[in-house]
DNA sequence: TTTTGAGTTGTTCGA
DNA sequence: GTCGAACAACTCAAA
């Protein structure tokens, strides 16, 4: 796991535990070895868990289940992370979706409703197992950043999840479609984190939208949509297990990256004199989280007008996102990069001062993360070596020391992906 | 098997 | 300033 989503475990472990009122048991280790130890001093009939699929969990649950079965316990894993299993939803032939819309659409909608939400249980009885560890023993928390500041943007756990989900409800829900795109507004659920790491489930927040509203609300349907390509990306880990690092494209092999270690450290940083893009790369810093519309800005510039391998870029927010999801995280990269499924044709490049303007142009959420600019007009906030230099100073920027000259000229090293882009084509 | 229509999120240019 | 077309060609899904 990335440090941002270790942070986010061990709080959500806290809480886990006090809502069972301190019963929680923590085991670390190898969990063959952990359950084989528990199998030999207990008398265990059946285990249960919530079935995974990042390709390091299908293989351990499968040895688990052999195991288990070896000594006659029944073991047995269950649908709750998704509302759709992916071998549920396929095409006529058998086999699986590459394209959201039919996926969705024809796969998703036109299957067997998926379940309603269970209740929680009113009585569980514990076990008199001893934990092998106790949460603080487990060294999640990151030792030299972040920590409280970082989360003091959220409400970890099951409470403040479900308090998410109806705030939403209450308001971003109606402003969803369009609103979703401005990173100032708070028109996006926000779930990712809570969802990633179980704290709701998918269902009750499919049947909670769907109680407030009917299909053919627009913002709802949005929404809804918005969780298939959650269930979209899990099917496309399921199928394609080497996600994380092989272009579904296989084209993009040959596809001829820039390496240069100084401009991906601008990069994460927020350094390189685009506004847009590094309030968003400072927000993700400070808040392990980033708007859904800056996410693909900040992927357009690393994959297209710097040229780096997206898996530097898939890497980075693997470490800093408190919904870093295996899945979600290697598919969007692809898609961002053009290799993956259902991705942008190779000619739609974001530009990051058209971006700004259109999606920020009052330049509130660009202030807030990037102080630095703050007396800056709104008018020159795209791109600020754009402004004249009265203007400049008199909003006390002297660029190249308080604020960066652009990294590369956005133009121009457009110009240079369409090209890059082109050579893929005489490829066979 | 062949054909047909369609495909999350954009930019730029010219009328 | 606004609007529609061009930007390529390909793959996918289904008729």
């Amino acid at each position: 796991m990335g440090r941002a989503s270790r942070l986010w475990l061990h709080h959500s472990l806290e809480r886990l535990n006090q809502s069972l009122k301190g019963k929680l048991q923590i085991f670390n280790g190898p969990a063959l070895s952990i359950f084989e130890t528990l199998a030999q001093s207990h008398d265990i009939k059946e285990i249960h868990w919530n079935r995974a699929y990042e390709p390091w969990r299908i293989a351990r649950d499968t040895k688990l289940k052999d195991m288990m079965q070896e000594k006659g316990i029944h073991a047995e894993s269950h649908k709750a992370n998704l509302l759709w299993e992916p071998w549920e939803v396929a095409k006529k032939d058998g086999t699986p979706y590459k394209v959201f819309t039919p996926f969705y659409r024809r796969g998703c909608l036109n299957a067997p409703a998926p379940r309603r939400p269970l209740s929680a249980p009113q009585d569980i009885k514990f076990a008199d197992i001893p934990a092998n560890t106790s949460l603080d023993d487990c060294e999640l928390l990151p030792k030299n950043r972040w920590k409280d500041d970082l989360l003091a943007h959220w409400t970890v756990g099951e409470d403040g999840a479900r308090a998410r989900l109806d705030s939403f409800l209450d308001n971003g829900i109606n402003d969803y479609k369009e609103g979703r795109n401005l990173p100032h507004k708070p028109f996006v659920s926000r779930l990712s984190p809570h969802l990633h790491f179980g704290e709701i489930s998918v269902n009750q927040c499919w049947y909670s939208a769907l109680e407030r509203y009917d299909m053919g609300h627009e913002g709802c349907d949005t929404f809804l949509s918005e969780l298939g390509w959650r269930e979209f990306s899990a099917s496309l880990l399921f199928y394609h297990q080497e996600l994380k690092t092989d272009p579904l494209n296989q084209k993009f092999i040959h596809f001829p990256w820039r390496e240069a270690p100084d401009d991906l450290v601008k990069w994460q940083q927020g350094q390189t004199g685009y506004p847009i893009v590094d309030a968003g790369m400072r927000e993700l810093y400070q808040t392990g989280y980033m708007h859904n519309r800056v996410r693909m800005i900040v992927g357009s510039f690393l994959v297209k007008n710097l040229r780096l391998h997206w898996q530097y870029g898939e890497a980075w927010f693997w470490d800093c996102l408190f919904d870093a999801d295996h899945a979600a995280n290697s598919a969007s990269w692809q898609w961002i990069a053009g290799c993956g499924a259902d991705a942008a044709p190779y000619f739609r490049v974001f530009n990051p001062i058209t971006q700004a303007e259109r999606f920020d142009g009052e330049a509130h959420y660009i202030k807030q993360f990037v102080p630095e600019l703050a007396n800056l007009p709104a008018k020159y906030i795209g791109d600020p070596s754009a402004a004249p230099a009265d203007v400049l100073a008199a909003a006390n920027i002297t660029l190249g020391r308080d604020y960066p000259y652009p990294i590369v000229d956005a133009k121009q090293s457009r110009l240079d992906a369409l090209g890059a882009f082109a050579t893929l084509k005489e490829i066979a």
